[in-house]
DNA sequence: GTCTATAAGGGGATAGAC
DNA sequence: GTCTATCCCCTTATAGAC
């Protein structure tokens, strides 16, 4: 593999493990064994190094939250897969998620992206719900509609977070999924919420 | 007021405002007009004085998550007192949640210190939503209050970040509060979800 | 492309005078 | 209690040889 993606893998991977702000240049040169001025003929700095991490998820997650060219919305069993792959992206990406609030102060590029992909997610989250409640499969006045959206994002953006905390990690998205599923739970009609509750019974 | 103390509040406000990685000893002493060498006269280090704000956080909110002693459980109308102060005590001590697993992978203390109050956090919840379940006020089964307790936590642990990414800051604890109390609505008996909802209403 | 060596700056922390 | 001066280490980043 050429040396620059070595450094792209490797920098991943170290932010992921210990946090962004707890890994240096040094540290990701010194795992790769190769000298800091040679990760410097790669990128300028360790910003540009993050900001191509950074294209990388966007990249990643784009298909996901542009769903509108699809034609018509989501089967129910869709719903788990979209999460799904949105959380195994998350999740090759925590160090994103995991130092947000600093990434956003100290990287104002970062921050536009972040923020821009965080409206994404609401729109396309909305737009999931909104499908359900045409389809008189979820069942709750507007009001009820926006905090629910809020709820899932919230959980979709810290899930990780509150795992971590909690000492709970995970590196499978199973559970994050089950859990933002479950908060739908009781707002779904009777036959979509049964369908809905064996579905995240089945994959325990 | 003695310098020592007024150190404490200006790192409290500081750390609050930009993050605690972003503030500096010399930031502080310079905040106050006072020597970096002062600050160290009254302070060991940065460390020091960080456990010191997390011991009058975790005072300041013992209170709440030992409610044990209490007589009884709580009538509806103190569930919103009970929030409402509680998210009184993270925004004055924000900083400990904004980044909060930078801080947790720093310091071990702290990490000791959260891990535990999160804790206590998930029991006295667990406990509050168990009274209102044997109350028959919350209707639901084993599974699906864990998961709402999760939820709970979640909220109450990172509301303030969704906040800040969501550009929706917010010194005031009313939003926090009608998003957790929120998460209850839709599992509790028809009487006690009208009265709830309008108590959020109350609030706007 | 890759290395060694090193500059430049910042942040934490201490010594010693007042 | 407070100040000035200073040290040390870490991190980023660059220069120049190979």
């Amino acid at each position: 593999m050429k040396t620059r993606e070595r450094i792209l893998q490797c920098a991943l991977e170290l932010f992921n493990e210990h946090g962004e702000p707890n890994v240096t240049t040094l540290d990701i040169a010194t795992e790769l064994d190769i000298s800091p001025g040679n990760l410097y003929y790669h990128f300028r700095g360790k910003e540009a190094l993050l900001e191509e991490l950074l294209a990388d998820f966007l990249d990643q997650t784009h298909g996901l939250l542009h769903l509108e060219s699809r034609a018509g919305p989501l089967e129910p069993e869709d719903y788990w897969l979209f999460l799904h792959l949105l959380f195994e992206s998350i999740i090759a990406y925590r160090f994103l998620f995991q130092d947000l609030s600093n990434l956003i102060g100290r990287y104002t590029v970062i921050a536009r992206s972040m923020r821009q992909w965080v409206d994404a997610l609401r729109s396309t989250l909305k737009r999931l719900l909104l499908d359900l409640h045409e389809q008189q499969r979820l069942l709750c006045d507007a009001q009820a509609l926006e905090r629910l959206l809020d709820a899932l994002c919230q959980t979709v953006l810290f899930w990780l977070d509150y795992q971590r905390v909690s000492q709970r990690e995970d590196d499978e998205p199973t559970q994050a999924v089950q859990q933002v599923l479950g908060l739908l739970l009781p707002y779904l009609e009777t036959d979509t919420r049964h369908w809905m509750s064996s579905l995240i019974q089945r994959y325990n």
